[in-house]
DNA sequence: TAGATTGTTAATCGATTAACAATC
DNA sequence: TAGATTGTTAATCGATTAACAATC
């Protein structure tokens, strides 16, 4: 694909831009120049074009760049022109929150099917009209199945017991929200959120 | 309090230090090298020494650190030791998930109410016990509580439009789930959980 | 005391910003 | 063509790692 090397940090701005530029697409402006984005952005104009260099010219001297185009290529950098299949491990709050939010199926992240190990879940289905498996039969379902992304909404015990069983089963990605770290070989990805880490940040800088 | 000046970096770290040291004091080891600790944590011996020293020397020559108080530090630096006063803006699937939670509870960030818009949500009491108000009560609410942290689980527009009544309402902090950025003066702190640009950066790792 | 390990300074590495020639 | 703005190289800044003297 894209080149290899790009930074983590450059990495974590591509999402920022891509919003930007559907902000900036919404509003029926269609072409910008890094150093209006800048001050928009509340970067410097220099990392802009640092940042989209690495990937490739997609801008025109004395013109800018074109916001459609630019929002479309990020868009493909991102891997957002491709779909993917996904499982949710949990069926608790979180998970049908994560599993409720259209703006993840707009976007091609397809939720295929949820699982819980508490007999009252599943066999039910849950809002979007996912079905709730037993977590025993996810071994059984990956063998049926070709899932890309895995959400993991349970507690950091069974996150660990659960990865294996996901690696296993040839999943691509691991969105993981509890509170561990994971082991996985460097074929599969792991994405973490940690809530409670991002509140003691909060906090953190609350008090200083 | 603590020094100023410490890095973004640094402080990110910091959580996870403070995760792993509950981890170890759970296991019953109270001694810890900065070398066995880097091992468990894939980190340099260098940085965990490094990160510690701004904020004091923790350790002893020829011992390590002391588990327990190394943690009850890091505890104290992040401000775990204070408690705080949060209200949850939202009443949705996430709303619910965080105020549900029962962790951030034990670490003393008490959730005391939650508003929403719908006329269906408030007037009810989410799980916890918590009360839902009217959204429209929010700035009276306001006058006669003192909030630490508002968390933010309703739409970027939303978001938008009640973060000035927060800043106005003297809260200290705004947990930020939302899809946008706000702007808040610099009394007051903004820490973003951007959940759709999480998962485009794990999208974007499948694919390279 | 000898061994271990920190605290801290110095060296390296990487990321950000500045500058400007290329070019639309 | 003249003006604007990118693409890209060079300079700066900051963060990480290495090294070692201090000291428990």
């Amino acid at each position: 694909m894209e080149k290899k090397g790009i930074s983590r940090a450059v990495i974590n701005r591509l999402p920022r831009y891509y919003r930007y530029l559907g902000l900036l697409m919404d509003q029926g402006i269609d072409r910008i120049s890094s150093s209006e984005l800048s001050r928009r952005m509340n970067v410097t104009a220099s990392q802009i074009r640092q940042d989209l260099n690495l990937f490739g010219g997609f801008g025109q001297q004395g013109y800018g760049y074109n916001v459609p185009h630019l929002h479309d290529e990020i868009g493909k950098i991102l891997g957002l022109d491709k779909s993917y299949s996904m499982i949710v491990i949990g069926a608790g709050k979180l998970a049908q929150a994560i599993s409720g939010y259209f703006g993840f199926e707009k976007r091609g992240f397809r939720i295929e099917a949820m699982f819980d190990r508490d007999p009252d879940k599943y066999g039910g289905v849950s809002l979007r009209g996912i079905q709730i498996h037993p977590l025993d039969q996810l071994e059984e379902y990956l063998k049926e199945h070709t899932i890309d992304i895995a959400v993991l909404a349970i507690p950091a015990d069974s996150a660990r017991m659960i990865t294996p069983v996901l690696v296993e089963g040839g999943v691509r990605g691991i969105w993981n929200f509890a509170h561990t770290d994971l082991d996985v070989p460097e074929n599969v990805t792991v994405q973490s959120v940690h809530l409670s880490e991002s509140l003691m940040q909060l906090s953190y800088k609350i008090n200083h």
